[in-house]
DNA sequence: AACTCGGGGCT
DNA sequence: AGCCCAGAGTT
């Protein structure tokens, strides 16, 4: 009979750990080597734990650090959020990207005090039914909040695991993730699982990392399957790649004699939703007709400015602005459009690229 | 230039 | 169940 991959696993495992301990290995090397000076450690409370892990699955540490603190100052609690305008929370955030995350955090927050008194639910159900908490959130507030014992599975924990297990496929694919997740609840320990769930992060983010891993360190290595077919690198597979068209926009960035420029909220859903732009044209035909009847608005004069182009998963946007001077009279429909000055701006929800493009012109 | 990230939403 | 979507930082 021919050797298979996985009857080469099972030689592997079988002669070179016969009793590997994951949890021991993993807990052991945590007292050591894992973080414990985060800001979110300090007073894990399932607020806290909340509010990291969701910025956190986006953005690494060293950026969330500053993001979180600023958070944690302005909402120090989730009835200080729940009670916050929309407005206050997406300029918090701006800059972090995902805004939906901020908007299903602040849809939470409410629902949490409507819904059961301020407390975060300790229940897998309950969390998980609520906008922006999936299985793995669930956990990890469980774990690391109320030291429950569950698994988590966000980027670390797959990589560690695809690893540990050699586990083939992307973990996008529906099925490679199952697998993963049924490993992630195997090896769960009885002990210490708020360390221990800590620590598997911990591993994945300075050890076991995408490239270069540093295996020679590794707590696990003896009985790493990928290590032992010598491919750490191989695993997790990678995503198919996909052509990322591009889409072309004009920005018209309209001032008025005082120097202010009109901004206007985005739709709830799609690109940079409820987010601060300006209004967007596909293309510059009746620019003056557009101005007039949408804005009431006369325009004096018009130039080209500088064109941005900003990079999404799925499509580039080739940004063109169009500078366009304008009598200050008209726009007094609040909810949709308002004069800014540009100093203001910056108390906005704004895309970063908006932000960063803000900042030039008013060098 | 390629890669990354968990959850929601649509089919 | 299986795809597609979202934004900015890092490598």
């Amino acid at each position: 009979m021919p050797a298979t991959v996985s009857d080469s696993r099972a030689f592997f495992y079988l002669t070179m750990t016969p009793n590997f301990d994951f949890a021991t290995a993993l807990l052991d090397w945590f007292d050591q080597f894992g973080r414990k000076d985060l800001p979110w450690q300090q007073s894990p409370t399932p607020y806290h734990v909340w509010l990291s892990e969701i910025m956190l699955q986006q953005t690494q540490v060293s950026t969330v650090i500053d993001y979180y603190l600023r958070f944690i100052a302005r909402f120090p609690d989730i009835h200080a959020l729940a009670d916050a305008p929309q407005d206050d929370v997406l300029a918090l955030w701006s800059g972090l990207g995902y805004y939906a995350r901020a908007r299903n955090l602040h849809k939470t927050a409410q629902l949490v005090v409507a819904n059961h008194g301020g407390t975060m639910p300790a229940d897998l159900q309950q969390l998980t039914a609520l906008p922006g908490i999936g299985r793995s959130t669930a956990g990890a507030i469980l774990t690391l909040g109320y030291h429950q014992s569950f698994p988590i599975l966000d980027g670390n924990v797959k990589r560690v695991l695809a690893r540990y297990y050699a586990v083939e496929g992307w973990p996008g694919k529906k099925h490679v993730e199952s697998v993963l997740w049924d490993y992630a609840e195997k090896l769960l320990p009885q002990q210490r699982i708020a360390n221990y769930i800590q620590a598997q992060m911990d591993l994945g983010a300075t050890l076991c990392t995408r490239s270069k891993p540093a295996c020679e360190r590794c707590p696990l290595q003896s009985a790493c399957q990928a290590y032992a077919l010598g491919r750490a690198s191989h695993f997790p597979g990678k995503k198919p790649p996909k052509a990322t068209p591009i889409r072309q926009t004009y920005w018209l960035v309209l001032q008025n004699d005082q120097g202010q420029v009109l901004l206007e909220q985005r739709p709830q859903t799609g690109i940079w939703g409820g987010l601060w732009s300006f209004p967007e044209r596909v293309d510059t035909a009746d620019l003056d007709v557009y101005c007039q009847q949408q804005w009431q608005l006369r325009l004096n004069s018009q130039s080209m400015l500088s064109p941005i182009q900003h990079v999404f998963s799925h499509f580039k946007l080739d940004i063109q602005p169009l500078l366009l001077r304008c009598e200050s009279a008209g726009v007094t429909d609040k909810d949709r459009g308002n004069w800014y000055k540009i100093e203001d701006t910056l108390k906005l929800g704004l895309p970063a690229p908006v932000k960063s493009f803000l900042q030039s012109l008013q060098q």
